[in-house]
DNA sequence: TTGTACGCGTTATCAC
DNA sequence: GTGATAACGCGTACAA
């Protein structure tokens, strides 16, 4: 393992000080252009790396930004990732990463470790069960910003990247309202964050609009797995009356609750039309294809990311936004079109 | 902003040294227990938080693994980042992830910046068009332990995590052949990649060993995406005679080419038979569930990582592992099973 | 345009 | 069990 080669050692080699070669390696103007030349050939034939450490040290920031995610391999999370990553990667920005696994303990220590990392900064989707948000003090009482994505907490301090569930959710159920449902339920997540109360919301009150009742017995919570879509689904075969259409805050329940539906010989979408929620790739494979919202996580990603970035660089002003509402929309296909309204 | 505490501060604080506090809070044994708690105790007070720059300055490494994956957002390398994330987490190390996106051009630019950013090892899948990994060189040089997973590269200094796509490949095909399939395509990707290489080669043995012949014009290459199964879809429509049964190397390229078949009204497995690679969720969500290879995308994670914590943490000896092959077995669903031999 | 000298916060070394 | 000191490699105020 050779030795590593440093500042003072390109300086030996070109005769000039250590200062100088600091400047031409970080492109400074005041550098003569035949010298930087000379630095740049010197420092690249002895095999020279700059040392991340000790600029930080002496800079005392890390170009790195940290994300907390609820889960690393989920569709929704992973598109985020991606899109972060390559916003911040070309602000010049290292992501990171690590994962809550949807327990609130886990990402208390994530953020302890985030926060001695001494990132730059913060991108965050709360895990399940975060019911307070005052782990994250530090960062707000040292000014580093924390950016909440999807679900998020409200905090004077930092930005949140959502979607409007509440009218996502109230699209979806006036969809199967006009498809001619009158008895829906809604299959829920944990109704502690926010994402899902809001859906919520928009489901109770695109009924209330229509004049039709809405029942707490519509509404099942679960934990949105695989598993708990096969439950909902014997739930409501047991219903009387039985329900004519399903509004799932999640595609991949949604999915395996067709399923299950479908093997006790409901006919979808006239016996049962649904609805799920994401626009997960699984929508356009179950059949019927899954009608459902578009959520752009690939996009919100890239927001959150470069939203970021530009607070660090300076590029936008001090954090005025509080709020980042992106665009969903519903995305109609075959698993809630009933057939008399059908061409 | 507040100033950030550092040891001295705490030192004055207790009347102790620094010396002895850096030693406290590192709980080194030859401190007193008295003192020890005295410092803890004062450093919670003052909000003391180490800095990690300056404790991986002095000590020449990061605790910080890099992670060069092709693509963020596909349902397998996100569960290979997740098994990575938990086991490295635990280990007490940070991940750091870049995606290269298909291009070597980006992979060597991350590469770049892992070996600047000093990461303590690297665990790498590599991309697409990868055709030298030459980039990687200077982790060799300096001995930074470089592990490769899935699409892996020879090299005597470097570990590959892998399963033998060989011999899971000679599986589905001759499952294929058990079912009754005399004329077999296989769907393939990028060639240049030992994991295409290897799965045509067990197709072409399969065939071999069970006296069929193997014709070039049987075999698609593609970019297995959601077109590249459309496309190779039509292109086996138009084939004189019809095959009976396909391999695909990937479950995604798999689904869709599976529903155009059906589309143009091909009987799936009855017309044709096919066999898929992955075990991604939508296997069990297609009609009929596609059977597959098991590829465990998380134990892959876990299992690379571990490799490298172990090593890095010097639990296990030097690199004598050149290559570690998980298990992968096939899984038989309906796409594959043709009525005949049905009960 | 270039150089001197110091400090960022920690830990290894040696001494007591 | 504790402490003084130097060093890790870089960036920058100040000086020339």
């Amino acid at each position: 393992m050779d030795k590593e080669i440093t500042i003072y050692d390109i300086a030996k080699g070109v005769g000039f000080s250590p200062t100088t070669v600091s400047r031409a390696l970080n492109d400074h103007p005041a550098v003569n252009k035949k010298t930087k030349q000379r630095i740049y050939d010197i420092a690249a034939q002895m095999g020279y790396r700059s040392n991340l450490f000790a600029s930080n040290l002496r800079r005392q920031h890390t170009n790195t930004i940290g994300v907390i995610v609820p889960i690393l391999n989920s569709n929704f999370q992973s598109s985020v990732m991606a899109g972060m990553e390559k916003v911040a990667n070309e602000a010049g920005y290292n992501l990171i990463i690590s994962q809550s696994l949807g327990t609130m303990e886990k990402e208390i220590a994530n953020a302890k470790t985030m926060y001695n990392s001494r990132v730059d900064g913060l991108l965050v989707s709360l895990s399940h069960d975060s019911e307070s948000i005052e782990h994250f003090e530090p960062f707000f009482k040292k000014g580093i910003p924390v950016i909440f994505y999807d679900r998020v907490a409200e905090h004077k301090q930092s930005t949140s990247i959502v979607i409007d569930n509440v009218q996502a959710a109230y699209k979806a159920t006036t969809h199967l309202i006009e498809q001619g449902c009158r008895n829906i339920v809604h299959i829920t997540g944990n109704l502690k964050i926010n994402v899902y109360t809001d859906r919520l919301k928009g489901f109770k009150y695109a009924l209330v609009d229509n004049d039709l009742p809405y029942k707490k017995a519509s509404v099942i919570a679960t934990d949105l797995t695989e598993e708990a879509g096969i439950k909902a689904a014997e739930q409501i075969l047991k219903m009387d009356p039985r329900p004519d259409g399903i509004f799932v805050a999640n595609d991949f329940c949604a999915v395996n609750c067709m399923k299950a539906l479908k093997q006790a010989g409901i006919a979808i979408p006239d016996d049962i039309a649904v609805v799920g929620f994401n626009n997960d790739p699984i929508t356009r494979v179950v059949e019927p294809n899954l009608t459902t919202i578009d959520y752009p996580g690939y996009e919100m990603g890239e927001v959150a990311a470069r939203n970021l970035t530009n607070y660090l660089d300076a590029l936008s002003d001090v954090n005025i936004t509080n709020t980042v509402t992106l665009r969903s929309d519903l995305i109609v296909r075959e698993s809630s079109l009933k057939k008399k309204l059908k061409k």
